[in-house]
DNA sequence: ACCCAGGAAATTC
DNA sequence: GAATTTCATGGG
């Protein structure tokens, strides 16, 4: 990999096992957009960035260099060799590398721990175009434009001075309630994300489980997608179906320190090919 | 009308 | 304590 800095954009070369399209439709986040072929456009850690791709070229547009290695670096895991842990998982079952090499230029995001937080409160019993229909709307109205019609995720203590009848608009039903549980207990510090992040996983998964309408998975999928917590895997409908019936004898664990990794292959392959769980 | 969606809380057994 | 029902909303 090979990075080059120009005035108001950054060129990355030689990528590899990165790929735009599988990265932000494997269902790990909810604000990123097709825009134009190849080219997507979305907001992090309040910033807008619009990126696109031909074939191992990655140009990141209105971004500078600063932005590049506090923001993106991080967020699009770049540190991060998944070349080696691919052949790692390969090695452990056949259907692994069957999922990982159906969309081999996944990377798990490392997303806000409040935005991972507040997005998969918002996930629960839901499907994902309504899900970022309803965060679209929670940014447009609580969140800080940041131009061109984009806005920043709202901070929990923005959401915090809303009631539940505030968000109605939002049409997100019951969790509504989840989501001004939350903000008041991330704005008042009860709940304290970034200390959390320090926390071992079965500490941590406890804390974030005393937020109403935080279960394991919710909370799991926090750690993985906000908190860097690579060994996180989040078991919901989708995964514990491909456990059954692809995995029958295989446990979360079984997959070791990367397992929210084989998961989001294993989740991505599952959902693209869904008649793998039609019965026959 | 029914079923399901990146679940969790409330209720019942 | 384990199993079942309920919770809003929208699409198929």
């Amino acid at each position: 990999m090979n990075v080059i800095y120009k005035n108001d954009s950054v060129i990355i070369t030689e990528v590899s096992s990165f790929n735009l399209e599988q990265i932000f439709e494997c269902g790990q986040c909810f604000r990123w957009n097709k825009t134009d072929c190849n080219t997507y456009s979305g907001v992090a850690f309040g910033k807008a960035l619009t990126i696109s791709q031909k074939d191992t070229t990655v140009t990141l547009q209105g971004c500078n260099k600063n932005d590049f290695e506090n923001v993106w670096y991080s967020y699009f895991d770049l540190g991060v060799d998944y070349d080696g842990i691919k052949s790692s998982l390969a090695s452990l079952h056949p259907v692994l590398k069957e999922a990982q090499q159906y969309a081999p230029g996944i990377r798990i995001l490392s997303q806000e721990p409040w935005e991972a937080l507040c997005s998969f409160i918002i996930s629960q019993n839901n499907n994902i175009p309504r899900i970022k229909g309803i965060i679209d709307r929670l940014c447009r109205q609580y969140g800080e434009p940041i131009g061109d019609n984009l806005y920043a995720f709202p901070t929990a203590e923005r959401l915090s001075r809303c009631t539940v009848d505030d968000l109605a608009p939002l049409r997100s039903g019951f969790r509504a309630k989840y989501i001004v549980d939350a903000a008041t207990k991330v704005a008042t510090d009860e709940i304290n994300l970034h200390e959390i992040k320090k926390m071992p996983v079965e500490q941590a998964r406890k804390e974030l489980m005393k937020i109403k309408g935080v279960g394991p998975k919710v909370a799991d999928c926090t750690m993985l997608y906000g908190m860097g917590k690579k060994e996180c895997f989040p078991m919901d409908v989708w995964m514990k179906r491909a456990m059954e019936v692809l995995f029958p004898n295989l446990t979360p664990e079984d997959f070791g320190t990367n397992a929210g990794i084989a998961q989001q292959y294993i989740f991505h392959y599952s959902r693209m090919n869904p008649q793998l769980f039609e019965q026959s």
